[in-house]
RNA sequence: ACGCCCGUAGCUCAGCAGGAUAGAGCGGCGGUUUCCUAAACCGCAGGUCAGAGGUUCGAGUCCUCUCGGGCGUACCA
């Protein structure tokens, strides 16, 4: 039962009935404990509005509203606040009935049902994921098991990053690895690496040309001896491909060295010529070049790029579902997929033939874009969304144009397809503009129609202690995999330190999963919207507001069910209040439904963690005043409940954030 | 230059359509263990809610301006 949603939907009537109008009665819970449980804070407000007396109003709403099963005596208070205090009876029964209810401790499913998709994780090919990705996958996660919870149909899409313009730069990368292994120069890379990058820090433009024309010779001299690839290239993907012999360790830095000279061939004027047709193509374009022919792959010439993109991958793939194992983030369900932007490849052509249709299309300094009526300064000045480059290559907005026209059902009949009300994207707050841009054309195109819900789910950035955008010591991006590494092992010897007796094995598991959880609880416990500063002696402190410490109050819970030995709860329903500490706990318990909805609707999942918080905040007063196996019956049986319900709640809530519990640590 | 976001205790953060005396954790100080897990609990100290105006019964919350910080603004994602 949700409290706060009943007396709010009683007192808004009795308000219209009291002569009110039809205003929202605003429930809140109390501030201060003198004021009770809950307070309502409309009648001010709307006496204000009709110009009478704010405790007359609130009078009559209280001669007016029926809440005898629910609450004690109304009292009216201050300039016109109305207090509630819940009946005990209510508080006994409610928990009574929620600990019958194992899978949703009575919590009311969603008035209306929807099918939501959530867009979360989306990490990019060929690259090992890192810290930045983790914020998405979390709150992703978190936001898709509660919104499941409440009864939607959840559909996860993990929209990978297998198609764009860097992906270039991906094949690129392995045709100079190809490339280093044919010249037998296997330092090549890792070599000119070094030496841009010595270059790069310093401001001598000769000198920079002189290392880049070194590079650009070798690349023109490698293209010469195999430019259609079949000399080299080909054979090599085979034999990598057979061999698995190529590694993300491998792509990553040939990636990193094709980003290097590119960025340093800008406005040099340096030209790749390219045999079959004499295409010359300015060095720093040649991964763009190459992204050009892979978007047009389903022609057979261009199957090397194919290959090379297939084989990456795969590799990628491979490293994310170890991540996702770990993280306890499934992949492969009936609701979850990777759909990565190449699902959409085909239909990109056809965004651009129906924005063309609308007569939304415009071509400006040769390339096609939309200009939304939003977008435009006071100058009448208009921002363009750019759908397809001069080159004629697609961008992220194409895809995420296609991708919405899937995801809410508006492709052309006969396309299998999604019927979303609602599409929650989770990324990083710098993309707010992008996805405003996305969802004003979506609208404008009809792509996305009125009554579907897009809303960009944003998430502020991991920071270090001194402000700035969280690295390694030696300034690359930290690799998730490391971070929980770290995390596990940081947990581990805190269990040895904690728990020397426990065997090896349940060590383990409590490291496991306590570490995992500091991890996502930290970042889940924060404002998504705010940047946070990123501390793994906070994180791991174990203490406040932390994963361990809801944990561990769930263990000591655990704990006393391991000693009397019962599984048996329906004993334990007959819940008698006496105790404050008992009664704060009976509240607490009750508004975990408020918590859940909240999160739900505000897409919040810190509100959440706040709530158990708290509610491991009242179980523990509770804990240290109220002995449960100590005491005489009924109050015995009624503490156990007490105990189980908290148990419950912690185990459900935090599971709704991806977190598991231990039964000991 | 324009646009979006942010500024709350020494530090890290909450503060939900404006509500009663602005809250936690860490750190500091002081206490609690013959008692169900001390990874705990209880108490004390600590604030001009960046600053200045305004709206009103009432402003950390809404509006305007100033200062300070972050991010974004045409072929990256």
């Amino acid at each position: 039962m949700n409290i706060r949603r009943e007396l709010e939907q009683r007192l808004s009537a009795a308000m219209s009935e009291a002569g009110g109008q039809d205003a929202p009665a605003i429930v809140a819970p109390s501030a201060r404990p003198q004021f009770g449980d809950y307070q309502v804070n409309g009648v001010m407000s709307v006496a204000k509005r009709l110009k009478i007396n704010p405790r007359e109003l609130a009078d009559k709403i209280v001669a007016a509203v029926d809440l005898s099963d629910i609450a004690e005596n109304l009292e009216v208070a201050g300039p016109g606040f109305i207090n509630i205090t819940l009946k005990n009876d209510l508080l006994q029964q409610q928990i009574a009935e929620s600990l019958t209810d194992e899978e949703h401790l009575s919590v009311p499913l969603a008035a209306s049902q929807q099918t939501i998709v959530v867009d979360y994780s989306a990490p990019n090919l060929a690259k090992e994921m890192h810290v930045g990705h983790l914020r998405s996958t979390i709150i992703g996660d978190a936001l898709a098991r509660v919104l499941d919870f409440l009864g939607h149909t959840v559909i996860r899409q993990n929209h990978v990053g297998d198609w764009g313009t860097q992906f270039g730069k991906v094949i690129l990368g392995m045709w100079h690895l190809c490339m280093e292994k044919v010249r037998n120069d296997p330092e090549y890379i890792e070599r000119n690496y070094e030496s841009l990058k010595a270059v790069s820090a310093e401001d001598d433009v000769a000198k920079r040309k002189e290392a880049l024309l070194l590079i650009h010779n070798q690349q023109q001299e490698d293209l010469n001896n195999d430019w259609d690839g079949e000399n080299a290239f080909h054979p090599y993907l085979k034999e990598v491909v057979r061999n698995k012999s190529l590694t993300l360790i491998d792509l990553l830095p040939a990636y990193q060295f094709v980003n290097l000279v590119e960025s340093l061939a800008k406005g040099t004027g340096l030209i790749i010529d390219s045999p079959p047709k004499h295409k010359r193509v300015e060095l720093a374009k040649v991964s763009s070049y190459v992204t050009k022919m892979l978007q047009e792959t389903d022609k057979p010439k261009n199957r090397q790029e194919f290959k090379g993109w297939c084989y990456a991958k795969l590799l990628t793939r491979h490293k994310c579902d170890e991540i996702y194992y770990r993280l306890g983030v499934p992949l492969e369900h009936k609701y979850r997929r990777t759909r990565g932007e190449s699902k959409y490849r085909k239909q990109l052509s056809k965004v651009i033939e129906d924005l063309e249709a609308k007569r939304l299309l415009e071509k400006s300094d040769g390339a096609q874009c939309v200009f939304p009526d939003e977008f435009k300064n006071k100058d009448g000045e208009r921002l363009p969304v750019i759908v397809q480059k001069s080159d004629g290559g697609y961008l992220y907005a194409t895809t995420d144009l296609a991708a919405i026209r899937y995801r809410v059902g508006t492709l052309p009949e006969g396309e299998k397809q999604l019927h979303a009300d609602r599409i929650l994207y989770v990324t990083d707050s710098r993309q707010a503009l992008h996805f405003r841009q996305i969802f004003a054309v979506a609208k404008e195109a009809g792509f996305a129609p009125e009554g579907v819900s897009l809303e960009h789910v944003p998430f502020g950035t991991m920071m270090d202690k001194n402000n700035r955008p969280f690295k390694t010591r030696e300034g690359g991006t930290v690799k998730l995999m490391d971070l929980l590494d770290s995390a596990e092992r940081q947990a581990l010897g805190l269990v040895n330190t904690k728990s020397p007796n426990l065997p090896e094995e349940q060590k383990l598991d409590i490291a496991k999963k306590v570490g995992i959880g500091a991890v996502k609880y930290f970042d889940l416990a924060h404002n998504r919207a705010s940047d946070y500063v990123f501390s793994w002696d906070k994180m791991l402190a174990l203490d406040g507001n932390t994963a361990p410490y809801m944990q561990y109050a769930y263990a000591r819970i655990r704990s006393i069910f391991r000693k009397i030995k019962s599984t048996n709860y329906t004993n334990f329903t007959n819940i008698l209040i006496t105790d404050p500490a008992e009664r704060a706990l009976a509240v607490k318990l009750l508004q975990f439904s408020e918590a859940v909805q909240a999160v739900a609707d505000e897409s919040l999942p810190h509100l959440l963690c706040g709530y158990l918080f708290d509610l491991a905040g009242a179980f523990t007063t509770f804990y240290e005043s109220c002995p449960v196996l100590k005491s005489d019956e009924p109050t015995r049986s009624s503490r156990l409940g007490l105990c189980e319900a908290t148990g419950r709640t912690i185990r459900t809530g935090l599971g709704l954030l991806g977190i598991e519990t231990v039964e000991q640590m």
